[in-house]
DNA sequence: AAGATATTGAAAACAATTTTCAGAAATTAG
DNA sequence: CTAATTTCTGAAAATTGTTTTCAATATCTT
């Protein structure tokens, strides 16, 4: 299922409404680059639909994020950031702490082992996160 | 070297002064549960020191941040808090969703396979965070 | 002890997020 | 199709956590 149906079918669920300003932040949140906190969307928003406001961004992110179209993330900058989930495996991330360069990565080992820490504390997981912090290849080799 | 020396040291490394504030904030830090938020600490000050404010209080977690006497940690429910660093291994956290219980771990082994993710983007790690967020074991033996 | 400099606490400023509210839009009922 | 009901929207205001300002005070140096 597409996540334009995952969402209309949220919305019917919920008895929400569907509106033509949730389907055009839809399009464009799945359309490009990820990560985007509300006002990257709202900006990108504004130039084509300049009528939308901040606060139904805002809204309307966390709805994808009720629904699973969406997963949020803070990387400390003090920003929350939306990426797309496309049912994929659940990934983590190298940041880049000089030029913001964001890497997705998957390690199934590090979750098995993950999964054997939580046994040993008799954890049940619901998520986690895990996150790299360092130099990008191209900002490592600046720095020489 | 213990934690109050390595303040002292700091302090007039930088030029700064040695005040009763701080001395007694870094105390009640030291002394007791980790994993403070400002206000935690600022309610738990008040109770014997009733003066000191709160700007005080955030202002001398961060100088511990500085000077490696204590570690940022945001575990994503908005607050930025403080545990006391002893010098030990990097540690990781498992975060009960229900209880706020929060447990230590070491897993050298995902270290190890963080590194290898790392170099295999020829990224430059300068730090991490690891957080397995669920149940802990009383809050899901309380689902059954 | 005096002078220079940093610190304190209260309040104001900030930044990100969330809520409010009245008018507009979407859905449902008739 | 129209009216009635309910949700949504956008702008502005409110909230929350954090940071800064500033005048009075404390600390350090000589």
């Amino acid at each position: 299922m597409d996540q334009l149906q995952k969402f209309k079918d949220y919305l019917s669920l919920k008895g929400l409404k569907n509106t033509s300003q949730r389907l055009v932040i839809l399009e464009t949140f799945l359309s490009s680059e990820s990560h985007y906190s509300t006002e990257d969307l709202y900006l990108k928003l504004r130039i084509e639909h300049p009528k939308i406001g901040y606060a139904t961004v805002h809204r309307t992110l966390k709805l994808f994020a009720e629904c699973g179209i969406a997963a949020e993330r803070n990387f400390g900058d003090g920003q929350t950031r939306f990426e797309p989930v496309h049912g994929e495996e659940h990934h983590d991330h190298l940041v880049c702490t000089r030029c913001g360069l964001i890497i997705e990565f998957e390690e199934p080992q590090i979750e098995k082992l993950q999964e054997s820490v939580a046994a040993t504390h008799q954890f049940t997981i619901e998520n986690h996160r895990l996150e790299l912090y360092g130099l990008c290849s191209i900002c490592t080799a600046a720095d020489l």
